[in-house]
RNA sequence: CGGGACGUAGCGCAGCCUGGUAGCGCGCUUGACUGGGGGUCAAGAGGUCGCAAGUUCAAAUCUUGUCGUCCCGACCA
């Protein structure tokens, strides 16, 4: 492609409205702008690094048996009736009434098609024989954002690979799920990403079990918790702690138990600032409804209750903060002064809180707290549980070792729904017994363009973009410094009609520009390799050839260029291609 | 949805407090010079100051409303 033939708005100065690094790169290389919050135009450049992407991913989900089909983005409200999700999805939900003569179609833009693929399947699979089976597809999903964010990290729009296995047993879902996992781990190391594989809660999509796959970045919005000596990596949601119960028996302080006053402190802040206390002494008192029976969840106050960790201690199906009038009859007082002294349903607590001596902790009286509280003497727990959010610091749960924090960027996510859509869609087969049984599926997604937007955000410098070879818009830029020297551009034409011969992705920057100008343009865009041809080379019968990455360049007889470039191009990409274990 | 900031030329910004002919840098056009890391000089084009109502002889500037964008939080595959 000739640079003067397309769109490469480059910018020198950083818009207003781009905070991230990714978001600024992105429109500063030509690569996106923006429509609305959370919708942005693709260029020329940006949507050729889309779909390189979208390519490998095709390329993958073949080769792990998956077939491509296309399904609507326009979907009936009807089928999110019927399994929930209307009402789940709130107003994330995109949703549409068209008139049609005198009446009004309910509609809503796709935000995923579990829904549509299992209406599809259950029309056509009928007998265990016909399974398993994973198809796939590269759409566009809508999900209205409460708040877009982040450039294109964000969007209410964006393409997604979404692909779904069908199975008649376990170990074909297992199958198909270990396929697909291990499908992920080749895209992403072909897309030259650093990724991380993290345990992950299903969410409210349903099902057992869930990884996530992350790009380490500062400006991501997951927080992934890991241990370097046991390779242990979850998100924040998921993630245990190699916590132990302490003893139970009894604190040694001899503090009496002291009641006071705390008028209209009904928050951890507010009693800290109160007593001049920190959170780290208190006894935070949640009140739960856990399957609707009142359940008080005990933890040191500078914690975060984790509501999966209390739901699975307490072995229910759902569980609810509780309101006010609850509250009151468990305490008989308002909201924030619930504590364990005396309180009048069951507890359980977490692992932290028998350490606390001479705690601070709601007095179950409205405006009362008590100071010195103590396990044994004031209040008595038979075991405790891992209830709240990890922090940095926590022990592994594999190897007891400090386990890290880092923030990450979801590019895909693979996970075990079960029958919870065939069930409601009716999805059955046959099996051998002649007996009809749900088909058990599993569901795999990959934000495309955040493998775009990730790349961007973590593969740069101070002069622009770094692209992996395989999803750099252009393999190779080729820069000529003089575009009214007819000799010079018979040579560089000649370059750039050899090298897309070879089958290389080639940029040829025709502008009349200055040399300093597309000096910095091709840094910005960051295109891995580029060639240079100058006045001076010419007459020493040479080219420049320069990695993006690299410090300087390399001179190359004129005769040699095409077929050196060649060579690292086809480097560059092997060297992705190589499985690694990360 | 709660809190905050900002809307002036394609981009970045000043002017607003204290009302009186709309400005700067980059980019763009034309010409000359220049020619290996965002050049120099000269001459130009480009803005109903987000929109609406109000106050005033007079509003980019003051008031109210509204729309939009960004940030923090809540929510969220």
């Amino acid at each position: 492609m000739r640079w003067s033939q397309s769109l490469i708005p480059t910018m020198k100065e950083v818009p207003a409205d781009a905070e991230i690094p990714s978001h600024q790169l992105m429109l500063r290389a030509g690569l996106i702008r923006q429509l609305m919050a959370g919708a942005y135009t693709y260029l020329p450049l940006g949507w050729r690094s889309v779909q390189k992407a979208a390519q490998i991913i095709r390329e993958e989900m073949e080769a792990a048996g998956a077939v491509e089909l296309h399904m609507p983005a326009l979907q009936p409200i009807e089928l999110f009736d019927r399994t929930g999700r209307n009402e789940a999805f709130g107003s994330v939900l995109v949703r549409l009434d068209v008139t049609r003569g005198d009446r009004k179609v309910h509609m809503a833009l796709g935000p995923t098609h579990e829904e549509v693929i299992t209406d599809l399947i259950s029309r056509h699979i009928n007998s265990y024989r016909q399974l398993p089976l994973t198809l796939y597809q590269i759409q566009t999903k809508f999900r209205n954002e409460e708040r877009p964010r982040f450039g294109v990290l964000r969007t209410s729009e964006f393409l997604m690979k979404d692909a779904y296995s069908f199975a008649s047993t376990l170990e074909q879902l297992n199958d198909s799920y270990d396929a697909m996992y291990a499908a992920y781990c080749r895209i992403f190391q072909r897309c030259g990403l650093k990724y991380i594989p993290v345990e992950a809660e299903s969410g409210p999509i349903g099902g057992d079990a869930s990884h996530e796959f992350m790009i380490p970045a500062e400006n991501g919005e997951d927080q992934i918790v890991y241990c370097e000596s046991s390779g242990y990596a979850a998100n924040l949601e998921r993630a245990e702690t190699g916590r132990k119960t302490p003893d139970l028996s009894g604190s040694n302080s001899s503090a009496a138990l002291e009641k006071v006053h705390t008028p209209n402190a009904g928050s951890i802040e507010a009693v800290c600032k109160f007593l001049k206390c920190s959170p780290e002494q208190m006894i935070k008192t949640l009140i739960y409804l856990s399957d609707e029976k009142p359940v008080a969840v005990l933890l040191r106050g500078d914690h975060d209750a984790n509501e999966g960790k209390i739901r699975r201690a307490l072995g229910v199906k759902s569980i609810e903060l509780a309101d006010e009038k609850t509250i009151q009859s468990v305490t008989n007082a308002g909201i924030g002064f619930a504590g364990p002294v005396g309180i009048k349903c069951d507890v359980i607590a977490d692992h932290d809180v028998p350490l606390i001596s001479d705690a601070i902790t709601g007095a179950n009286e409205t405006d009362h707290h008590y100071k010195n509280v103590n396990i044994g003497r004031d209040y008595q727990l038979e075991t405790t549980y891992d209830l709240r959010d990890a922090c940095e610091g926590d022990p592994c749960p594999k190897s007891g070792e400090p386990m890290k924090f880092v923030h990450g960027i979801e590019v895909g996510h693979v996970f075990k729904l079960g029958t919870k859509y065939s069930e409601s869609l009716g999805a059955e087969f046959l099996n051998e017994h002649e007996k009809r049984e749900p088909i058990i599926m599993g569901c795999y997604g990959i934000g495309v363009n955040r493998i775009v937007a990730g790349l961007a955000e973590t593969c740069h410098d101070e002069n622009g973009l770094l692209w992996p070879i395989s999803i750099a818009p252009y393999e190779v830029l080729i820069i000529p410094l003089k575009t009214d020297d007819e000799d010079l551009m018979n040579v560089a034409e000649k370059m750039y009609a050899d090298l897309k011969e070879k089958g290389v992705d080639v940029l040829f920057d025709d502008r009349p520009a200055r040399p300093g100008v597309k000096f910095k343009d091709a840094d910005l865009i960051g295109i891995p390799f580029r060639i240079v041809i100058g006045g001076k080379g010419l007459q020493e019968g040479i080219a420049e050839v320069k990695a993006r990455t690299a410090e300087g360049p390399e001179k190359i007889p004129l005769d040699q260029t095409v077929e050196h470039v060649a060579k690292l191009v086809s480097e560059a990409k092997s060297e992705l291609q190589k499985s690694s274990a990360t």
